[in-house]
DNA sequence: TCGTCATATCGCGAATCGTCAATATGTCTC
DNA sequence: GAGACATATTGACGATTCGCGATATGACGA
């Protein structure tokens, strides 16, 4: 609960996550690869970040179970965790 | 919004939103006093911070919405905001 | 096995956060 | 008005975060 409250607490890895609901609004973005998510640099390109920190904050999404990670080939690829994120909203209605 | 995720990315702040669910479970609580809220003193002594701590903590949450703020005497009680917090945890579920 | 490309990790300075003690403000009582 | 008390504000300082560039890892093709 605290890495989400963490994760969250960037507006850069928010609006990540909210970017993720529309993987074909990614340039380029194949329908094929909707179901396994956005690569690292499509997601750079629109957050204007640097390959780094975009990386990193990915990384810490996933940490936070928001986002689940793909490995093919030499791309990873990110795409929201639903099942999760609905169980993290119901747990947040209860506590609060 | 970037107020209430910055609020809410402190366990401290978390926790006294949470406590504030049950002004009767803090001592010395009047039944009156419910209405209105819990004084900074006793959210204090519970959280175990100092009383500077205390004061601009409960500061943030009042400016994220989710705590009101009433100077009654020398007092300042501070109760949950809960129709804006059903409001944020709406638009919590809308935007994520 | 090289070189290249995508991603991850490391190391850093600048900015922000966490928390406190000290001090200021406001309110009540005498 | 002078204390005394509750709360707010300020100043300080270590810890953490932000975001970057540099470098490492891993996969692919020639």
């Amino acid at each position: 609960m605290l890495t989400v409250f963490r994760a969250l607490s960037n507006p850069a890895r928010r609006q990540m996550l909210v970017w993720l609901k529309e993987p074909m609004s990614f340039p380029g973005q194949e329908p094929d690869d909707v179901e396994i998510g956005v690569c690292v640099t499509d997601i750079q390109r629109r957050a204007g970040l640097g390959q780094s920190t975009t990386s990193q904050y990915l990384a810490m999404l996933r940490q936070a179970g928001l986002v689940v990670a793909t490995r093919r080939g030499k791309w990873t690829y990110y795409r929201r965790d639903e099942a999760n994120i609905a169980r993290l909203l119901e747990t947040l209605r209860d506590v609060f």
